[in-house]
DNA sequence: CTGAAAGCGCTAACAG
DNA sequence: CTGTTAGCGCTTTCAG
């Protein structure tokens, strides 16, 4: 007994496994067995003792002393860049359905694209032993990645780091953007603009921008640096772009948003611009959401599987955690990036 | 030294306690007290040396061991009943926000609405010896709430449960609910149908399920059974139900959703059936989101203080953990839902 | 100012 | 089939 149990105000002393050992008459070994459903290695009727006890102390394993012991703990980690990014959420869900069936817990952390916090994250998470970690990473902490990867198997998601060795799951970004640039050229758009978030260190950005200027020349539209925008996604800042873009003479005809945040934003402030969609300017977007059909008008995207991509990182991980294929080199999966036509560069192209 | 560190291909040992002891030639005691910050129980000399030592070994402290030895984690977790709910999304920013700031870990579980997935995540967060718990519950674990609300301090939000003497961050759903029906009745609409997910159990849904009612007989209008319709919140159910509710003869010439969900998918759902919003039906939902401000027509609502929710039970709950105010009784926090007029229920009121 | 020793709750040999 | 014995990495008396 540990005693002291169920004093009136607070915290009982919760029950541990010497106390149901006691109960039931044997030892802590014993039922150490039982937890880990050894159930060979013991007599039917000290198994139902145990139940017995168990079932009437609610008695519940301490995770902690068990994590500590056995160096693993069965909990992985998914840090996010941005919680508020539908990307994100979908991702999120992929990895949980996942992880849920595989039985590991998973923590969720949102670095809200800090690297600061990315960073504290990644501290405390290794401090806690998880036994993997997921993460959408702000790239300005490789070095610490890559000491943490040394601990435990990371795979990275949606961003790449090369000098990671890690296993990797992302999009083709060069293709998406090829289908932005060429759906809009077929709709006779040859001013496009593009509105990024500053994108050194963060792969994706760096290739949709990369492959908007190689689509816009291959296609034999000169690419004018000053209509590659580089502005945050929020309402305020693609506000002031947008307006000083619009005032000048020389105007595009299309607008390409780097990614949802920041394709959220325009249709937002062009609403409020009242500029028309797609008469005034046509919108187009990396990355789908919920809502971009619903809107007036839908907006034309290319998605992302982020479900699926989240449920793959998973696997990897998962997969890794269980030594299937040990030693395995890296593996980097690209998934491909579908054009989804509505209405925003205007109609009849199917 | 523990030795073999290293390895080629994976899992370096983590370096200890006793390994920075050994290398700054101390105690595990003194680094101890280090790691805690007792500094003055130590030369400035001996600490120095541990600190270098730290810096050079990247030595990163186990919280297993330390939480299994201190019997507290500084670890909070927020179970929430549908991350898909944008409401959810908020609230977890609240409480994140506030977390980060008072120094507690924060462990984010979505109990995707389901009471057993719900259940196993109490019991997982429960082993793992988190100090502390905010959940959004589905309303059908209450004993196994009461328990654990036994050996740790629970807030309940959104949804209370008065049978568990937790503190509690609510929203006053009967003044919401007044003020969405005052509205339409302003509008002109006497024939006023709601749309509710299941609600036994679910006080929210209950309490604006009887809001409703009360209000509408408050204005003279009979409450009529066979507008009150209990679905899903999928757009299957939802046009399902709509299509039933728009075949008879007498229809409503108003819909209320009784939450993000549940309006979310009537705009939808009336989109596809090219029921022209307010003209066809007025719409109005309990709770705003995002995207009701942009779509066409921008949807009425009464909208909760959702980050301030989360804000507010992180500090009732961290409060609690820091023992300012011991023994005090379960606070229930209210706030007040504010009606939102954007275009949804015809225009010319304000 | 510092160290030795015990122990948090559990698991894992190793004996029987 | 079951118990005994050592720890996991850290904190914490209690002695110096």
């Amino acid at each position: 007994m540990t005693g002291d149990r169920d004093r009136p105000g607070q915290a009982a002393m919760p029950i541990t496994i010497s106390d149901v050992a006691a109960q039931a008459g044997v030892s802590k070994s014993t039922v150490s067995r039982y937890l880990n459903e050894r159930y060979e290695c013991m007599s039917l009727e000290t198994r139902d003792r145990i139940t017995a006890v168990i079932d009437a102390t609610g008695y519940r394993p301490n995770a902690l002393a068990r994590g500590l012991k056995q160096k693993r703990t069965h909990t992985l980690a998914a840090i996010v860049a941005n919680i508020l990014n539908p990307f994100s959420t979908s991702v999120i869900r992929g990895i949980e359905d996942y992880c849920q069936q595989a039985g590991f817990n998973l923590i969720l952390c949102n670095a809200d694209d800090r690297p600061a916090k990315e960073r504290q994250y990644v501290d405390i998470l290794a401090a806690k032993q998880i036994d993997g970690l997921i993460i959408n990473t702000t790239g300005k902490n490789n070095s610490l990645l890559a000491s943490i990867s040394q601990q435990m198997p990371v795979v990275l998601i949606d961003r790449k780091v090369p000098e990671l060795q890690c296993d990797t799951v992302t999009v083709d970004c060069a293709a998406g953007v090829k289908a932005v640039i060429d759906h809009l050229i077929r709709q006779g758009h040859n001013k496009i603009a593009m509105l990024t978030l500053p994108y050194q260190a963060v792969s994706p950005r760096l290739e949709r921008v990369h492959g908007y200027r190689e689509a816009l020349v291959a296609n034999g539209i000169p690419y004018r640096e000053d209509w590659l925008l580089e502005t945050d996604a929020t309402e305020t800042a693609v506000e002031k772009t947008l307006a000083a873009l619009f005032t000048r003479p020389d105007r595009p005809s299309a607008l390409f948003g780097v990614n949802n945040l920041m394709t959220m934003a325009i249709v937002k402030v062009l609403k409020r611009l009242k500029i028309k969609v797609p008469q005034d300017v046509a919108v187009i977007g990396f990355d789908d959401w919920e809502w971009a059909s619903q809107i007036e008008p839908p907006v034309t995207v290319v998605a992302q599987p982020a479900y699926d991509m989240g449920k793959k990182a998973a696997a990897l991980l998962i997969g890794r955690l269980q030594g299937k294929n040990p030693g395995r080199k890296p593996a980097v999966v690209t998934y491909m990036p579908e054009l989804v036509i509505r209405k925003s560069c205007g109609e009849g192209d199917c």
